[in-house]
DNA sequence: CGTGCCAGGTGCCAT
DNA sequence: ATGGCACTTGGCACG
């Protein structure tokens, strides 16, 4: 029999008592992923209801709760991690009720009926990712003449009172310049973002004018950047789409 | 033997040959859910490299591809829904490649060895949601003398070039209101939402001032309105966590 | 903890 | 398809 896999702790299909058994000994120390026929409650900053389907219901090790259906990346119902997990039994249905503290929410789950119930280590790897904003302003601080030439790098992440100002430059002429960096396309709310600081520095008396930096724009936050007097610069980072998948 | 869940179509431990096997025959047919040793490349709009680890990976019905490690509420990597996903077997390792096409992305699943896998049949009920800004609106429309004393309703949900005015008020003296609502603490976005309004009329020559509407402001964000010449209107919605789950 | 912003954000809707 | 925006957004970094 090649049936094992390490990390599998236990799986098959269970009673209500044993679901509860199972949750009990392994919340929080494995990750507990099962099916079930149930029905959903969920109160906080809103509130749902769903009525009864089959559902993957995913209890992670860091008491993450996640209910899946059939479709969509997103769960149709969740509590983030950290959520205390409590179960109550009570003629063939289960009642996993997830509390989330603060904000207080509430997420409950009545399963009834039998549940696949798997109990997993899973791996916590993370991965590494390029192409971020950090990345291009990254590139643009060491290169600033990529932004206007000839300009200087003075700053970057720079606080202010409404943000933080992505990079500081002055130009040729000696002017501060503020640059907004976006990764893609710019909308409206990055010329907003850019209006802000600069608003801000010229109540303070500074002399400044603000640049937009991104792939693309669309045409009303290009208007948006005209009416306000503020400028756009297309860049598309160097190293887009770095890695080759074999 | 209890041991039968109707919706459970196939569960087990797989050699990747059978591995193979199953997502050829339920792919986009059913929900595989999947416990593999893998490592993965995504490239798309970013690009990522995972290590080799444990996951849950998970497979829809929709062409929705996610993978989960032990922590956290989103997953490591995904892929949407309708996305297309081929399958290579190659000397005890089985590469799942899943395709989005617009905008063009690639999400490389390696897995190596064992897999546990579930198919099963996943409802698609979704779920009826309260309090969202759209119910807030609602109230407010039926009750404008909640936010000025007076006042009556012009319009909602009003289209301008820079965005969707939530409500359109004339106030008793006659003069044009923009209204912008916010379902929880507003933060300086919804400030800039709003001034964006307000510039665009009064640049049409309309004579209009600016409200905003929120169970809570941040303070960076009521100076930014004073300073603006746009007011702030505390409001709680009548219904707010309007579900008792028993 | 408040406040702001990035995210491979996703999803919805309107032009 | 473009564009603006809400979302139980989640997650992080910084004052």
């Amino acid at each position: 029999m090649g049936c094992y896999l390490k990390e599998v702790i236990s799986s098959g299909i269970v009673e209500p008592a044993e679901l509860v058994e199972l949750v009990n000994k392994w919340f929080r120390r494995a990750t507990i992923v099962m099916v079930s026929k149930c029905s959903i409650s969920y109160s906080g900053r809103a509130s749902s209801i769903a009525r009864e389907s089959t559902r993957l219901i995913i209890l992670k090790q860091d008491g993450t709760v996640l209910v899946h259906e059939s479709v969509g990346s997103n769960p149709l119902n969740w509590q983030p991690r950290s959520s205390i997990v409590t179960k109550k039994i009570s003629e063939s249905e289960v009642e996993l009720r997830a509390i989330r503290v603060s904000p207080r929410e509430e997420l409950v789950i009545r399963v009834t009926g039998r549940s696949l119930v798997v109990v997993v280590e899973l791996g916590d790897e993370g991965l590494t990712i390029y192409g971020k904003e950090e990345d291009i302003i990254e590139e643009l601080a060491n290169n600033p003449s990529r932004i206007i030439s000839g300009a200087t790098l003075i700053a970057r992440e720079v606080s202010t009172p409404y943000g933080r100002v992505d990079i500081m430059l002055k130009d040729p002429s000696g002017k501060l310049v503020v640059v907004e960096v976006k990764r893609a396309r710019a909308e409206i709310e990055a010329a907003q973002q850019l209006h802000r600081y600069v608003e801000y520095y010229r109540r303070l008396g500074l002399d400044v004018y603000g640049v937009l930096v991104a792939p693309d724009i669309s045409n009303s936050t290009l208007k948006y950047l005209g009416d306000h007097g503020l400028k756009y610069v297309k860049y598309s980072p160097k190293g887009s789409g770095a890695i080759s998948l074999l």
